[in-house]
DNA sequence: TAAATTCGGATTAGGAAT
DNA sequence: ATTCCTAATCCGAATTTA
């Protein structure tokens, strides 16, 4: 191990990054040979065999209303931890994206999730982990599951017409006050009823922008501790940080009461607390979500560029009088295996990775640089593998 | 100059009809 | 197999405001 020279020069474990990189793209090119093969021959073979789908209901491996029935996997061997690992991403991704996700966090199946299962909002996410899904438990109390349980003073003003009983999802950006009054002029001249062309204009507008019915023919967008509350975050988590900071932050964030219910199944295995690798941690979901499941935060290393949702956190964890241990790094290139060895036998390994890369260049609400899994942002997800494999293989 | 404001389609999947 | 619809979507650049 090279692990003297990483301290310092943390591009010297780039190579190492390009070799798994490589290898991985070749297995991949490999497999497009072999299945346009399969298509030119044999057309009753399944050509889609290696193909990630999404299941429809999105409920992964069961939700708390209807809990799965299976109660067990076949995890790949060489998935097994320790320690437990848990990604995230976007489930509405360019082709090919989860497969290759998948590929590398050794093969693991996705569990698809739709955060409308939880919560009054729709939240499509992939989730990638080894944890095992039997006797999950959801978080209590229950968050509202409807609109109108979220926001019971609203129902005055919401029209028959708009049968919407879940928000779509959270994004990172708000409609303009220009919008929304545009849709306030195209009602004003109805007393009652609007003609079906105009409902479908406001109806399809107000999907679009997840807008709410706040006053007379007036629709708006959530205010930010609106957000919270239907991520499950603490009431006023993001105070203190500018509006525009507050919505890309929460809208770059897990829901907490699926990431928990995923998560849950750690409490009984793990009941004096568990050391904690975040990377991705944005304004804490993963530990705000252990913490709310009564999991003590022993140690957390926590690693996020943004100084602003950094202090977040860091907020955070003074006031709920954290015991353990909070240390925050920045920036994912620049954790090397020196490092990790040094948190690891300092307190003993950690016993959860967990992991949300940018979706920044995999989402459809990127109108410019949807570039997928090798674009600019998105493809930090190769630094989630190279650490997760790194923690596997440093022994404690 | 931090913060707020506005605008900008394409890529998926799926269902129904052709 | 193709066409044609509905539907959803962890955003970025440019500019203005304060």
């Amino acid at each position: 191990m090279a692990r003297a020279e990483d301290a310092h020069l943390p591009l010297e474990e780039k190579p190492r990054l390009n070799h798994a990189y490589k290898k991985r793209k070749l297995l991949e090119y490999e497999l497009l040979k072999k299945k346009k093969l399969m298509r030119l021959g044999n057309k009753t073979i399944d050509e889609d065999d290696e193909a990630v789908h999404l299941p429809n209901p999105m409920v992964g491996f069961g939700i708390p209303s209807e809990p799965c029935l299976k109660t067990h996997r076949n995890l790949p061997e060489a998935a097994l931890g320790p320690p437990y690992f848990y990604y995230e991403n976007v489930a509405l991704t360019p082709k090919g994206v989860w497969s290759t996700i998948s590929r590398f966090l050794y093969d693991v199946q996705p569990e698809f999730v739709d955060s409308k299962y939880f919560c009054a909002a729709a939240r499509k996410r992939g989730y990638v982990h080894n944890l095992p899904i039997e006797n999950r438990f959801p978080l209590i109390p229950l968050p509202p599951h409807t609109i109108h349980e979220a926001f019971p003073l609203i129902r005055k003003w919401w029209p028959s017409w708009d049968t919407r009983t879940k928000l779509n999802c959270v994004l990172t950006s708000i409609a303009s006050a220009k919008s929304t009054e545009r849709i306030r002029k195209a009602l004003e001249d109805y007393d009652s009823e609007p003609p079906l062309r105009v409902q479908k204009y406001v109806l399809d507008e107000c999907r679009k922008w997840n807008l709410v019915w706040v006053g007379r023919n007036k629709v708006a967008p959530l205010e930010p501790d609106e957000v919270e509350m239907l991520l499950g975050f603490p009431k006023n988590h993001t105070r203190g940080i500018s509006r525009t900071d507050r919505y890309k932050s929460l809208g770059n964030s897990f829901q907490i009461d699926t990431v928990a219910y995923h998560l849950s199944v750690l409490k009984d295995m793990f009941p004096n607390g568990i050391n904690l690798l975040s990377l991705f941690s944005g304004i804490g979901g993963a530990e705000i979500a252990l913490h709310r499941l009564g999991i003590r935060l022993k140690n957390v290393v926590s690693v996020e560029i943004s100084a602003v949702n950094r202090n977040v956190v860091r907020s955070w964890w003074e006031q709920t009088n954290q015991r353990g241990n909070l240390y925050d790094l920045d920036d994912v290139q620049q954790l090397n295996g020196d490092r990790l060895e040094h948190y690891m036998t300092s307190f003993g390994g950690f016993d959860l990775v967990v992991g949300g890369s940018p979706c920044n260049n995999l989402t459809g609400s990127n109108r410019l640089h949807r570039d997928g899994l090798e674009g600019k942002e998105s493809s930090l997800f190769y630094h989630y593998y190279r650490i997760l494999d790194l923690v596997r293989s440093i022994k404690t």
